[in-house]
RNA sequence: UGGGGUGUCGCCAAGCGGUAAGGCAACGGACUCUGACUCCGUCAUUCCGAGGUUCGAAUCCUCGCACCCCAGCCA
């Protein structure tokens, strides 16, 4: 269960009270882009307390501007959901179904003298509506009858007029200090097809007057959303203090998920996929729900991290490394150990029998018995991390150096005599010679040396393809219009000649796997094949080691 | 300058008049055939500031200050 929060405090308090005998929630998505990250914050808040509670949850696509909206981001929005462990049951619910009833209290509205049909351009309706601190001004068709905001709206609603032409507007208060009373927009002309409504409206409500109502014939109790709705609080109230709605739901407000060196706005995340700066919305290095699929998180991860980052009212930013450490501390349970080389550089062993081939046993966790163990195969020739050798090794570098010895993981140790290079002066390889008895299980098994390398067989290894990615940005907090100079631009790296040990030739997609002493790495759903598999890098290992050029991070 | 909010450790976050939880990060140390994991220890005499009430305040009152949101026929 989750921890105490304000909302879940709020609830327990209105079923103690007896003010609800079964709460009900909803997740209110506009189709207009794939979920991210912060949408998860909501989808754990508001599932989540329904299912602890007792009570259900509904899934409500906020489909009221048929412009923005498509049929792609309907059915992405289901799978994300999904993905993530929750489910909507039969309640699958869209704002456009309710387009009749809302119609039809619109009119009611007019009929009661509370709502109008303005003929006000809408750079004219922005200039009525006065600013923050001087009041606005009435339209001029604000007094209009009863009997011609009938008609008028009809005729809106049978498609007699152009876009932009009239809107029908709610009258309130065109002095109210709060903006969002200053007789809002209900409806607008919009000759437009809807993406689950079809060809059947020219008019389509505004956000104001759908959501409440929506909730009312839902019955939805707790109406959740996040902070920059508190100022529409009134306005929701309004239009159920005024329409005889069969329930009363009450709205609360809480604070927006922001993540460092990520952008989450929807409007900057279509922007990437739309200039290719992705490759599209699911492009691992999105924080989008299927972009941090792709890159290997787990469903678990996302939800244990909503559950420790807290709900509250306070505008807060999230470090980008508490999401890292949630993965890597579900992964680091779950996660079969492997051996993979990303920059091979080949190592030879000298007085290691030319034709000889031994199978070590590995295990596949290091703390869990239970996952079992496998044979990785062991020749003379290997490949090693090209990292893991330095000719002038610098201070508190263990691992290979000339003269030096470091144990090959599962396997013996070895002392590098020797290395070969290139006209450039590049080393080409590491010539070695290996200590008999000091294989795993070994005579002298138990001999220390500092330091513990992976390695691939060269006559075994199978070739991949690995993708590391990093950071979408690379500072903490992209803001303003040229927050695009933010962008990593080393983001992804793609490497194509990395080796992996032979277990991994079959990994089926959207397995993940440590890769011991590197990191976590998922299988692509799109684009591994069997036999030439392709990695994501999830997210690197910790490292306390700064290898001499430590990367600040937060 | 109108209205609505928010201010507790680097980042989150408990606390609701009885004398500052927890997580992440950081920093020491132990362990280690992953420089991983795990483990042990350190980490707010102080709660945006200043007054006040009280035996006692992060919690109540007053006055300030800072930051966020609102002037879409977006949600």
């Amino acid at each position: 269960m989750a921890p105490a929060n304000f909302l879940r405090a709020i609830v327990a308090e209105d079923l103690k009270s007896g003010k609800h005998k079964t709460i009900v929630t909803r997740f209110p998505p506009e189709p207009n882009g794939y979920l991210h990250i912060g949408h998860a914050k909501s989808i754990c808040l508001n599932f989540g307390l329904a299912r602890d509670f007792g009570g259900r949850c509904h899934l409500r696509f906020d489909d009221t501007n048929p412009v923005k909206e498509e049929v792609e981001y309907i059915e992405s929005i289901k799978e994300s959901v999904h993905w993530l462990g929750f489910g909507w049951g039969e309640h699958l619910y869209y704002a456009s179904d309710y387009f009749d009833q809302l119609y039809e209290w619109a009119e009611y509205l007019i009929r009661a003298g509370k709502a109008y049909v303005d003929d006000l351009t809408a750079a004219d309706i922005r200039d009525y509506r006065g600013t923050l601190t001087e009041p606005g001004k009435e339209s001029p068709y604000r007094d209009r009858s009863i009997e011609e905001n009938l008609e008028l709206f009809r005729r809106m609603r049978d498609g007699e007029f152009p876009d932009g032409a009239k809107v029908l507007r709610a009258k309130i208060d065109m002095a109210s200090p709060n903006m969002n009373l200053r007789d809002p927009v209900m409806y607008r002309i919009i000759h437009a097809p809807h993406p689950h409504a079809g060809d059947k409206w020219r008019i389509y409500p505004m956000y104001d007057y759908a959501h409440g109502q929506s909730d009312a014939i839902e019955g939805i109790t707790h109406s959740i959303c996040t902070l920059e709705f508190e100022d529409h609080r009134p306005l929701y109230e309004w239009f159920l203090d005024n329409l005889p709605v069969p329930n009363r739901p009450r709205q609360y407000e809480f604070a927006r998920l922001n993540l460092t060196y990520t952008v989450m706005s929807k409007r900057k995340l279509l922007q990437l996929v739309q200039d290719g700066d992705v490759a599209g919305w699911d492009d691992p290095r999105m924080p989008t729900l299927m972009g941090l699929r792709r890159r290997g998180y787990t469903p678990e991860s996302i939800r244990g991290f909503c559950e420790r980052i807290g709900v509250g009212r306070s505008d807060s930013w999230i470090e980008m490394g508490l999401l890292e450490e949630c993965v890597r501390e579900d992964l680091n349970e779950r996660a079969p150990r492997a051996m993979a080389v990303l920059r091979p550089l080949k190592l030879v062993i000298e007085n290691y029998p030319t034709d000889k081939v031994e199978e070590f046993d590995a295990a596949n966790h290091p703390q869990k018995p239970e996952m079992g163990s496998r044979k990785i195969p062991f020749c003379r020739e290997l490949f090693i991390e090209r990292d893991d050798f330095m000719e002038e090794p610098v201070k508190g570098f263990k691992r290979l150096a000339p003269g030096g010895e470091v144990r090959l993981r599962n396997a013996y140790i070895v002392k590098c005599t020797g290395i070969e290079k290139d006209s450039t002066g590049r080393v080409t390889e590491v010539r070695c010679t290996y200590d008999h008895d000091s294989h795993t299980g070994g005579a002298a098994a138990g001999r220390k040396v500092k330091g513990v390398i992976h390695w691939v067989s060269a006559r075994h290894g199978v070739g991949a393809e690995v993708r590391l990615y990093d950071r979408l940005c690379v500072v903490p907090n992209p803001s303003g219009d040229d927050w695009k100079s933010c962008l990593n631009p080393a983001s992804a790296e793609v490497l194509k000649e990395c080796m992996v040990e032979p277990s991994l030739a079959t990994a089926s997609a959207e397995e993940r796997f440590q890769f011991e002493r590197q990191g976590y790495f998922c299988v692509d759903l799109a684009d591994s094949r069997p036999g030439v598999p392709v990695f994501n890098r999830t997210v690197t290992l910790r490292d306390s080691w700064g290898g001499g050029q430590e990367t600040q991070r937060s």
